[in-house]
DNA sequence: CAGGGTAAGTGATTGTCGTCACACGCCAGT
DNA sequence: ACTGGCGTGTGACGACAATCACTTACCCTG
């Protein structure tokens, strides 16, 4: 499908380029349309494209050996992956799947190589894109080395609500999470097993403290509880 | 204390350098010891430095909320750490400590970064680096959601392996690790108790698996079978 | 409206791993 | 030679999460 310059200009990374280079991006890249669950990128093998998300929601997924499934991260409109290729000549090591039905767009790496060649901002923001992956998965490996199930699910929702600010009390009590994954989505990235993640729901919304609105819509009513729950301050 | 063109030289990423600007770094940089257990990068701060490892034993190390020490990865001579400044100007997510007595180079992200202006092959080895760490994160991450511990602890033994490769057979079926890690810190790698590693530790004696040799020898006297634990095909 | 797929809730059971408590050997320092 | 610290080995015990096996609810879609 043709890809045009006011598409790729939704994209925060690539809005500074100016038009000449985002035409030559355009006319080299593609759009495509994924169900839910479809594979985007695979793992293992040499990805030639950069993946930017235009609609829906993708999460990185890896296997264990024994064909777990293991959640890595979500990528929201705006964002991108695959990008790991610009940086050396390794494989995909993750795949990326899709929630939702998404819509995507593919530009291969040789397009946006020579495009940052000219334009060093762009390869400064293939750069920050991979600092922020470190970091976030930093912080998740950290969330793993908790030993209570209940604040491990609780900083991961906690991680999940939009500008949370440090300061508990000072942002109201209340939020809402849109697109809320699913427990199974929970539980692979927190390792543990899907009734788990049920269990610690269940708790969650006796104490009032979460409560579902509908399919797609998850309200947090009391954020500082769930903060400190988060914090191990207090037990659920 | 003074760091020589050849001191620096030494590192793999900055030998391709040329030898003026090897000058202005090294004018720039500094050379500092740390003792076992000293902390060489914190968590949290702005650090301000890339460090090279020349001596010793690194690790990045994060703590989990209610204070466990969490285990990242490993640093050996002649690799660096740190870098992520160089791409965001986040804070450093992770501390790295002395795994042993080290001496380190740190050289100042300003240097390297006016470095790598004029030679942005500096620029791909710290983007390779950086996808390195994403690609070593990943599969230690598929490592913890393994569900069987002997299976974890095998799999982190095995790719602490020197020059494995994927045939088994065909390698020979002995290696020899120097400086093993300790059972405590294998343990915080793989967010396991000490007990729990020493135990495993004990059946692969047991199996003559493995076998110590001295304080800093762990001689792996059956590849294949490591390997097989590791991949699953063989229980412990 | 039936039917199938997916998400979620729940109880019973089992196995495992963390914790605690201790002992041992080794080495460096005084 | 005594000490203290550290890495390690080991048993007993209890908590707790995974698993299994259902059920329920909620859609789409035909």
């Amino acid at each position: 499908m043709q890809v045009t310059t006011e598409l790729l200009s939704t994209f925060p990374s690539l809005k500074p380029l100016p038009a000449a280079t985002l035409e030559q991006l355009a006319r080299e890249s593609g759009v495509q349309k994924f169900a839910r669950r479809g594979v985007v990128l695979s793992a293992g093998v040499r990805e030639e494209h950069v993946c930017f998300l235009f609609e829906g929601r993708l999460q990185g997924v890896d296997f264990t050996i024994d064909g777990r499934e293991v959640g890595l991260y979500f990528i929201e409109p705006g964002d991108f992956c695959g990008e790991l290729g610009m940086f050396d000549n390794g494989l995909q090591p993750e795949f990326v799947i899709a929630l939702t039905a998404v819509v995507v767009v593919f530009i291969p790496l040789d397009s946006l190589r020579s495009a940052s060649l000219e334009h060093p901002l762009l390869l400064g923001k293939l750069g920050e894109r991979l600092a922020a992956r470190v970091r976030q998965m930093t912080r998740q490996r950290s969330l793993l080395a908790l030993p209570n199930i209940s604040q491990r699910v609780c900083c991961q929702l906690w991680l999940l609500v939009p500008d949370r600010t440090d300061a508990a009390g000072a942002t109201g009590t209340t939020a809402i999470i849109v697109n809320p994954p699913t427990h199974m989505e929970i539980a692979i990235m927190l390792s543990l097993s899907r009734e788990s993640v049920s269990r610690v729901f269940q708790l969650l919304q006796a104490r009032k403290i979460v409560q579902r609105d509908g399919a797609n819509l998850l309200l947090v009513n009391d954020l500082t509880t769930l903060q400190r729950l988060a914090d191990g301050s207090e037990d659920l």
